[in-house]
DNA sequence: ACCTGAACACCGTTCAAGT
DNA sequence: ACCTGAACACCGTTCAAGT
């Protein structure tokens, strides 16, 4: 944050430098916009400097990947430090975190290259089973036997994941809906 | 289906030969085994000899999706034929295809196109309405008020596409889960 | 340690020319 | 109408050489 501008170079790029160049692409052209050439012209250095850094592109998407877990690590620290709110209000912070379409577009580039990068699916797959795993203790803590606890924690994220993905942009889940949804799927 | 292999060709290629053989690489190399190159090496012509059927590579993705669309037109008419069928068991069928891993693949690599691609997108979102609208129609005929029903037909609809996009293979409804869901699902 | 510069393979795209 | 063959631009990747 120091550094003034990165178009006139002083030091040598870091590691950070090419992730953050990165997720400004991301940001900027979506999906296919991540190319190494823009990437270095970006950072006014050739090719071959990316490949100083990065084996292939796969291990640089690894990189970003492994980025955002970090970015993201904070959020599912604070789920999972919420062992002692109640289960409830556990519940519909956690759906508040999910229901942030800001975040959506990154997350949708990620899966989608989980869709053929192994190490990104191996990422993103322990992530999932984070989230899940502190939704399912949510209800557990609320007071329902495994099974139950299992299948409506299982609709809860199964519905989240849906949101994310669901190709109608225009829904989204509204603060009412959310709430709604949780005293459905919290009845007896 | 009565020419014997497509190695000797006597007769020139028709739009459905180049779309089977698009769905064979999906099928065998999954997301990017479809390129232009395997294309023409798998039907034996030049790569000139497909721009001549198509105007680009997004053209021919479109035609992919229209096709996938249209083998898919059967299964939603059924569901939409099915109004005279209890509304119960019109959702445990809808279900049932849903819960077909064997299209989940062809899927996935659709709604990841849609990430980038203009026309596929709309292609996916026209689907999603359409089989949104008869999951909402089957919990309305079943006697929720409006309101309820979009409710619950949400939440069913938006666990099938998280089941979709789930990044553990592994999990997959079995039909006694569904069954369980189903029953959670329409309560009182 | 970090980067340049030039090369190479691969892929999407174009197009004049063939039958 | 349908396809060949050759070209071109773009992109990922490699590597010897520079500082």
């Amino acid at each position: 944050m120091l550094r003034v501008m990165a178009s006139q170079r002083d030091q040598p790029l870091s590691f950070d430098d090419w992730v953050e160049a990165g997720f400004a692409l991301l940001a900027e052209g979506g999906f296919d916009a991540l190319r190494i050439g823009r990437l270095c012209e970006r950072l006014n250095v050739t090719k071959g400097s990316f490949y100083w850094h990065f084996a292939d592109i796969q291990a640089y998407r690894a990189a970003l990947v492994d980025s955002w877990t970090e970015l993201r690590a904070a959020d599912r620290r604070r789920l999972i430090s919420m062992g002692d709110v109640d289960p409830r209000e556990r519940l519909a912070r956690m759906m508040g975190m999910l229901a942030r379409p800001d975040h959506w577009s990154v997350e949708r580039v990620m899966r989608a290259w989980a869709l053929t990068d192994d190490r990104v699916g191996e990422s993103v797959r322990r992530g999932d089973q984070r989230v899940f795993a502190a939704v399912l203790q949510a209800f557990t803590d609320y007071g329902f036997e495994p099974g139950d606890a299992a299948l409506r924690s299982g609709l809860l994220f199964g519905a989240g994941l849906g949101l994310l993905h669901g190709s109608d942009p225009a829904v989204d889940a509204s603060p009412e809906v959310r709430e709604r949804l949780l005293e459905f799927l919290l009845r007896d």
